[in-house]
Order: structure tokens, then C-alpha cells, then sequence
DNA sequence: GTCTATAGGACGATAGAC
DNA sequence: GTCTATCGTCCTATAGAC
């Protein structure tokens, strides 16, 4: 039942998640899920739980990283390189929905208090605030620009200008810490 | 009547921006407010051209400022550089905030293109496509990250970590495109 | 142009049968 | 535990007086 909140959450926004289609998406009736979740909040408390317990085994491969923090922490924030399916990607994804509906300042607290625990991670390897600073900012901006908004096209009357590849940015940002 | 939806979508969220609410902060009757904007999506798009006027008029500031366009982009886009009741990024929040909750195709689509103008104007002046991104990502990550998600604290277990200023960030982003 | 009144629908939550 | 049925509330939008 929370997957199917989760996934409701991420493809049509918060305010489309009501209780009717959470119980249809879930396969079962309202009343059902009503005894389980008994009000919308132990929903969005769910999944801040859950974004939780996917966060501490998240900062646990991080430190461990064969190619370094920075590595992990770009490429894991990056759309492109993030597999449709991923779960922390999918709970994070939707817990930011919640928090920007403005209702529910757990999700906006949860999502505050993650992205401390990985600019934490990222100073500690770095050493230098500013560089961790904007590893942290770029790793921000990946995450909650690119398809976060899902274009229709018709915003882009010109043709798009050269953007460059997540290598590059990354290459280009290792370069710092040196 | 625009300027207090535009006051309601930043300051409690796209949902509590209710034509009842609008009326009442813009001071006339709901009647009177459906008036002028017959639907909820003439709202929306009301605060859309806005975007796009105030849009035009930034993008021809930025690049004739004095200290360079990178200087520009990034000092605009922290929230602790700009006066509270600055209009264009009151403007942007509240077409963020419409376009977070799913429902609003063509706010979503208009940020985009925000982004792609922004994005545009940087290679220009910086040439390197990897170097205009990062500035771009820097330039999200201090958008939509911060103040954005208003923390009540709790989600901040232990003392916050050292965070570098905006000046050592600009500094640093500066060195890159030499 | 601005107001009141209200239709019509969706949502969160409760009650109670099974 | 899961279901159906329903109450009360809030929201968008319409109708019509002034």
C-alpha cells in the first residue's frame, strides 16, 4: 500500500494521491487501506520512515565507495544515472513532492535533515567547506531540476544548447579537491 | 488580484490558493475575482506571462552586469542575497510551487525554459559547456533547495556542519573558467 | 464590475456489516 | 482485516441581482 502511495506521489503529484486512487492502485478498497493508514498523515509519516532506513544503508555505501564519495554522491543524484526503479531515487522523489505541497513539514524536515547527512560525508572527504559546498549544491541541482518538471517541449522554442555530460561535470569537480 | 495569488502560492502552497483565499487577500468577493480570471488555469497563466516579462527584463540585465554573468547568475539565485519582496523571485517561487504540485503543465514547461535561457547566457560568456553546467546546477541547487523546504528544525538532530559562504563559492566557481 | 447564493463534485474520515 | 455506504467539508464554477 505504501509502494503504490509512493508511486502515486511521483507520477501525478501529491494532490492526485487521494485515498480512492492509493486503495485502487494498491488493489484493494478504501476501507481497507483506511485500517492500516488510519488518516493521510500516517502516509506521509510511512514514507518519511521509509525514506529513513533507505538513507542510513545509502550513507553506508557512500563512505565505502570504491571511487570516492564525490563519485558516488553526483552519479547517485543524477537522473540519467539513477535506474528507473531505484528505491531510495523513488522514495526521495516522492517525499519531495510531499514537502513541496507546503502540508506536511515532516517530508520538508526529512529532506532537510538528508541532505546535511550528505554534505556531512562530502566535507568529511573533502576537507575544504567550499568545495563541499558545491558538490552539495550540484548534487542539489541534479536532483531536483531535470525531470523533475516533466517538459512538454513546448517549452523550448530554440533548439537546446550543448549540455555537458555527467563525466565531464564530474571530472571537472574532482579537479577541485586537489 | 494576481499579486495575491502570487503571495498565497509562496507563502502556504499551491493548494491553499484557493479563489476564496485569493479574494479575500486581494480584498473583492470571489465573484469579482472570477471576473477577471474565470478559471483556476487563467490564474495560472496570468502568473506565467508574469514570469516571462520579468524573465526578459532580468535576462537583459545579466548580461550587461558589471562583475559577469556567473557573478550575476549565482548571486540571484541565493535566497540570502535577495531582498525578500524582490518580484521576479517571488514570481519564480510561486510558478515553482505550481508547477511542483503536478497539476500545471505550462508552469512546469516555463521554468524549464527559465533554465535553458539562464543556462544559454552562461556558456556564452564561459565557453567551456562542462564549466556552464556546473555554474547552472550550482544555480539550482541554491534555488530550489534551501529556504525552500521551510525546516522547523527538527529535522536537524546534530550541530549543523560548517557551510561556505556564497562568496567563497562564487570565488571558486570563478577559478574554474580560467 | 462586483456582489450573494448555490449547484455540483471530490476528498478525508467514520460507521458498521461480513 | 477488508468491504460498502455515507456524512461533513471544502473547492471550482455558474446564475443572477444590483
Amino acid at each position: 500500500m505504501l509502494d503504490a502511495f509512493e508511486r502515486l506521489v511521483v507520477a501525478t503529484g501529491e494532490r492526485s494521491a487521494t485515498f480512492d486512487a492509493t486503495a485502487a492502485e494498491a488493489g484493494v478498497s478504501k476501507g481497507g487501506l483506511l485500517y492500516h493508514f488510519p488518516s493521510r498523515e500516517a502516509l506521509v509519516d510511512g514514507l518519511v520512515d521509509r525514506l529513513g532506513a533507505l538513507l542510513d544503508a545509502d550513507v553506508a555505501a557512500m563512505t565505502s565507495a570504491p571511487d570516492g564519495v564525490v563519485d558516488y554522491v553526483l552519479r547517485t543524484s543524477s537522473p540519467s544515472a539513477i535506474p528507473a526503479d531505484d528505491p531510495l531515487d523513488r522514495c526521495i522523489t516522492a517525499v519531495a513532492g510531499l514537502a513541496a505541497s507546503g502540508l506536511w513539514p515532516r517530508a520538508a524536515s526529512a529532506l532537510a535533515s538528508m541532505q546535511q547527512r550528505w554534505h556531512d560525508v562530502v566535507l568529511d572527504e573533502v576537507g575544504d567547506p567550499a568545495v563541499a559546498q558545491v558538490v552539495s549544491l550540484v548534487s542539489d541541482g541534479l536532483y531536483f531540476t531535470p525531470g523533475q518538471f516533466s517538459s512538454d517541449g513546448s517549452g523550448s522554442p530554440g533548439p537546446a544548447r550543448p549540455r555537458a555530460s555527467l563525466d565531464e561535470v564530474i571530472a571537472l569537480l574532482r579537479g577541485l579537491g586537489r
